[in-house]
DNA sequence: CGCCCTGTTGGGGA
DNA sequence: ATCCCCAACAGGGC
């Protein structure tokens, strides 16, 4: 669930809710989330602290506390947070319980356990950390036209493994790459570089359109996340063509085909997105 | 019931 | 640069 727009409405949602309050004691359940540190640094390094704002950065969520402590989160491909009250039960699969105070707490859920979480001292280290692995925010100012040409420009990678290197855009995950291609009526497999100006300028549109579709979709209410199922809606109503194959088109009708591409799965359709011929770059 | 495949992520090695 | 595998688990197909 974690792309962008996902971790975007847990931000949203979670900042009203926790901002101000301070982090008790802090529990983690699994060393793997903060490896190679271990839990009781990470813990002390917290614990004790306000938190004076929730933000984020590409996926990454960073609990920014006072003096300028970073927990810096990264939800993976099932990561979770939910916000339980004292009679809450508790939900499964918690790898790190964040008291708050009056019995409520914060719980980093994750069945999969690949997510993490890193303490970052000093806004030039949480600084150094996200530009040493991001690119441009492609919600901000700074995503132009311009700025993809001269990213695009002279390379033959396929365009779908280019939306996602979070190296260059941040933020832009599998389902969100194939709902930004097909918007632009583009293939995946397109060598970057042969992509002209008119649909560089559609891919930026497109993408934008689709995150924004994704943190639209739902009500960032934190009542969402105070659930198991929290903030997890229904998936595939969101999107024109991920998860599709076999179905036809809803521009043009034609069956939506299944691939791989840049090691993912892939949605497309053929039609709308017509495959690379010509191999110049 | 069991085996095999897939997956919303990113990192590492060949 | 690029492909493949891996982390650890759930769910679906056969």
């Amino acid at each position: 669930m974690p792309e962008l727009p996902e971790v975007e409405t847990i931000r949203r949602a979670l900042a009203p809710a926790v901002e101000g309050r301070v982090v008790v004691r802090m529990e983690v359940l699994d060393p793997r989330w903060c490896e190679p540190a271990p839990p009781q640094e990470v813990a002390a390094a917290v614990e004790g602290r306000r938190i004076a704002r929730i933000s984020r950065r590409g996926k990454y969520l960073d609990w920014e506390l006072e003096n300028e402590v970073h927990l810096v989160m990264h939800l993976r491909m099932t990561g979770n947070i939910l916000l339980v009250r004292p009679e809450d039960e508790q939900p499964p699969y918690v790898r790190v319980i964040l008291a708050l105070g009056s019995g409520e707490r914060a719980l980093f859920t994750d069945p999969r356990r690949f997510g993490t979480g890193i303490v970052l001292l000093g806004d030039a280290a949480r600084d150094t950390y996200f530009s040493e692995r991001l690119g441009v925010e492609p919600l901000s100012p700074d995503f132009t036209a311009e700025g993809l040409k001269a990213m695009a420009r002279g390379r033959k990678q396929p365009v779908k493994a280019f939306l996602l290197s979070q190296e260059r855009i941040a933020g832009v995950g599998n389902i969100y790459a194939d709902e930004a291609l097909f918007r632009a009526r583009i293939h995946p497999q397109r060598p970057v570089g042969t992509l002209t100006r008119p649909q560089l300028e559609a891919l930026r549109e497109a993408v934008i359109e689709s995150l924004n579709a994704g943190i639209d979709a739902r009500g960032a209410s934190i009542d969402d996340f105070r659930h198991p199922d929290g903030a997890r809606g229904s998936f595939q109503d969101r999107f024109l063509i991920h998860l599709r194959e076999g179905e036809p088109c809803v521009r043009c009708g034609r069956t939506v085909k299944k691939m791989r591409a840049a090691g993912r799965g892939t949605y497309v359709c053929e039609s709308c997105q017509p495959r690379p011929r010509a191999r110049r770059s």
